[in-house]
DNA sequence: GAATTATAGTTGCAGATGAAACTATCTACA
DNA sequence: TGTAGATAGTTTCATCTGCAACTATAATTC
């Protein structure tokens, strides 16, 4: 697409280059802050760990669920969603069964410990969201998630167009 | 494509928890993202990891520093850092001498050759920035960085005010 | 000017992460 | 059928990360 014949000359000087304005610096270390922040939470309050807490969220709005389907609606990758389960199951907060109708397949369900421990985080993780969120205006917070949805979009085309080109 | 979910749906109960539309979530997905996809250049580009960018970046705008003035403009803890530059001096990227004037401290320069890596990932990296961020008008590209730079704020007291929290 | 305290940086350890290999099951097609 | 290939999930391994402990040097205090 960009056939860009002059690509090559470089008159603008490299060294002019800030980190510090730099969008994905900012996004991940943002995103590094927020995370740790979140994570205490979670740690604190029941020894969840990232994984475990999207794990809960999900399997308490989506019922029963297989693995791949929990890597789906997490992003995170089916190793991860593996050793959420496991160890979410050990502690009695997940079930996991086989699926009859394809025996590869778990059916991962919450138990009522595993509900208990969803319903009492998440007012708490909404306070955090809206504490961390308040340095902003509703109208700006809105176009803030409008806005990161959209950069997930072109993000991951192009994440994706990079892992395949071959 | 989604398997038919059951008709037990609940009632609109407080649990109805939409980790979708959770903002440290998207946050952190987005992040992650974006992060893979540079992480490819920079390691496709001269095996370098997003720490030792980050080093490279700071030493060739901000001449001779200390470890710890790294630490400052990169978000990265000491331990990073010292090992981000114990690599990248391996490979003759980086200077490490000691400061005179405090001899605990340590005075980072970028090489030739660091400079030279440095000055042949700036464009890319920013051409990729400008490609993920083509999915906004520039005005909301903007709004977004003021967006982030302000959280950045309100999650570091945060997060900071729950660290010391004893 | 010795002793205490603070700071710069490194190392040890333990947990989180993901790519790739592996197992088990299902699907497609001859 | 049965054989090849796809898919779900687990395990292995190598890496990244950060807290805590450590070393070395500087600053402060009495």
């Amino acid at each position: 697409m960009t056939g860009d014949p002059m690509a090559d000359e470089l008159p603008a000087k490299a060294e002019s280059f800030d980190l510090e304005q730099f969008f994905p610096y900012r996004l991940s270390v943002l995103a590094n802050t927020v995370t740790r922040a979140l994570a205490r939470l979670y740690e604190a309050e029941h020894d969840l760990t990232i994984a475990e807490w999207r794990l809960l969220a999900i399997l308490a709005r989506f019922g029963p669920i297989s693995g791949n389907g929990v890597c789906e609606r997490t992003a995170m990758d089916k190793v991860r969603v593996s050793r959420a389960v496991g160890r979410a199951e050990s502690r009695g907060l997940v079930d996991r069964s086989i699926d009859p109708d394809d025996r590869r397949r778990l059916l991962l369900t919450l138990t009522a410990q595993g509900r208990a421990i969803h319903d009492r985080i998440v007012p708490l993780a909404r306070e955090r969201e809206a504490q961390i969120l308040s340095a902003l205006s509703e109208a700006e917070a809105d176009a803030l998630m409008t806005a990161l949805l959209r950069l997930q979009s072109s993000a991951e085309a192009f994440d994706m167009a990079e892992a395949e080109a071959d």
